[in-house]
DNA sequence: AATGAATGAGTCTTCATTCAT
DNA sequence: GATGAATGAAGACTCATTCAT
């Protein structure tokens, strides 16, 4: 849907498949090198096409990427989505371990998102607006969640995508799988418990 | 200590002083830029030198980005020595107050250090070494503070450290300072207490 | 004529009316960019064409500029034809305005026609060809018109053409129209009138 | 003066040959290919010098088509300005020598400069601007010479440069030289002399 | 030691042209 | 015949790094 908002947009059968390997290929250079470093050409040859052809679809790096990020974001976005509703009955275990799961769908895109989540690049690109969505949709999260006032959730929500974050991070340094996340998960499911207690909300000041 | 381990090490103050300024410069710059987008000119003419001097002292890209990173950890390994001693003393609130301020200092630096552990770059980089020693440091003192194993202890340090750093990140994005500090030691004080609590603890599986 | 020289002669109604589009649109964007900058692309899309079916006409980028442009010359050629039986009762002036407003004509492909006459493409194209054969009747006309030896008519030819090309170039820069065109004749009238008059004509030496 | 506005200006004698070096060989190629056609590979080997040379004293092409361009024109409103001055005192056979003249110094940069005023581009070039000051210059002397108004002397001007521009034209197509130039002037002088009788200036009309 | 010029491999991107459907 | 996807050779430009002065 938000998939290859400019350039041409593949009609063919051949093409839609070209379009699915090459979003996988970006994926995964993005993710093994970062934005910077990775290469068209390494992401065209790694899809198996020729320069030209990548450039037919994704007539440049930043929207490439962008196609690569909202492939992720868009899963997340409706993942999410689902969360929103059923909050306000998960305990904040139920509900770490569902935000934590939802950072880790989409396993080759997951990395590349995270690679790209921390470009510094400027300019009104779809990535920004896509992260403020996240983050505002955890902070919904949050507040059905907690039943704290919709402010306070708003401030908790960036440390908590920090946190989610952390999961596909630390994997990809090679750490122990199961270690990972189920610490990730407690200490957000920690956070979001502490928040509900006056006593450890306190805590913050 | 691990300042320009590579390159001519300057003998004269002017040599000293070129130094430091080239630092200073290519702390901002990585800051600014991140790893990549910096370049080695725009860092010697940020640092009022000549590209050809710049080269004298740090011969190559990556050597001079870890020479800005060690600055940053260093400090940061000698304030968190202080901490291991001071650990057991220490509350979860006070624990995390101190984590979240040791990753805040050094302005220019720290930001730079942000940037540059987002690096994907691979090889025997000074930069993963010194990465390594922080998250042991911090085992060390997520032991002391909560009497945990260090086994356990390992496990929580990347999830603290990927906390600590969250500050930063978030404060460059603009996000309100306060707040920002507040939660990340809240995030911190939670899940640190949480972890000295058997009922919390087990919430991790 | 020289239309489509090479590629596929359309032989159904269908195919003239798309080489007609083709032509138009061709002349309009080599008119708007120059040859180098005008790509085959946009050019098939202006013709609402797809870029097959612009190949199947005409074989390459150079053919095509010379359908073009010869089909601006051939009609110029036609009008020099008739100049040529009535240069012997026109006056100075008649003759000016008559070339200067054969130069005027079919309005999108003169400035096509300009515009590609300026390249500096080697190679036997047609429209090198072409351009001799207008010079030639160029020089035809003024020996009728000045009752000049063809050797002295010859050499006024390029010199009349380039102020004959003049009109397209200086309309297309946005001066005033009717400045130009004035001037564009006067330029002309006061050349063949000169070059009539002994005096005048020894000012060249 | 107006060579190299941007880009790193040479500060040592090497720097400065090889500027020299790198706008002679632009000249040339421009002459031969047009701004389009030309490379800035083809320029640097033709200066005997590296891509990176070219591109650290004249930061792209555009730049370096400027500097090719003031070459040519700085010397020729140097001409004009004097000739502005002797105009009152020179008759449209001189005048149009000394136009005609003016348009034929700096052999291999003239060629450059009759290429590069073909040019489609937009934006604020130097050689927009330059080639206003050119025609104005040109008004002026025109109205020196003739003693014509301001305003008439402008709408002829745009006429005589075009004559002024055919003769490198004419000559680089390699037709018989001292007839081009022969003919340049008797058209220039013929269409000033033109000017100044009542009778002829009626024609435009 | 310092300076800045020189180098050239490598990057993104374009576009004429070909070909499979 | 038409369509549009595929191709890859260039081209403009960048930048880490080396070297002569």
């Amino acid at each position: 849907m938000s998939t290859a908002r400019t350039g041409v947009l593949p009609t063919r059968r051949r093409g839609r498949d070209r379009v699915a390997a090459i979003l996988d290929a970006a994926a995964a250079v993005f993710a093994e090198r970062g934005f910077d470093a990775a290469t068209m050409t390494e992401i065209a040859s790694a899809a198996c096409t020729a320069i030209g052809s990548l450039y037919r679809f994704f007539p440049n790096k930043d929207l490439l990427a962008d196609a690569v990020f909202s492939r992720y974001a868009d899963s997340m976005l409706d993942t999410l989505d689902v969360l929103v509703l059923q909050a306000p009955l998960l305990g904040p275990e139920a509900l770490a371990e569902a935000l934590v799961a939802s950072g880790l769908q989409q396993r080759p895109y997951r990395d590349a998102a995270v690679a790209l989540a921390d470009e510094r690049n400027e300019g009104p690109l779809l990535r920004k607006a896509l992260r403020a969505s996240i983050r505002d949709k955890v902070g919904l999260i949050l507040a059905a969640a907690t039943g704290l006032p919709a402010t306070q959730a708003a401030r908790m929500a960036p440390m908590v995508l920090q946190a989610m974050k952390a999961a596909p991070v630390l994997l990809r340094e090679g750490l122990d799988p199961e270690a990972v996340v189920a610490e990730a998960r407690r200490m957000i499911a920690c956070y979001v418990a502490g928040s509900m207690q006056p006593a450890c909300t306190a805590a913050g000041r």
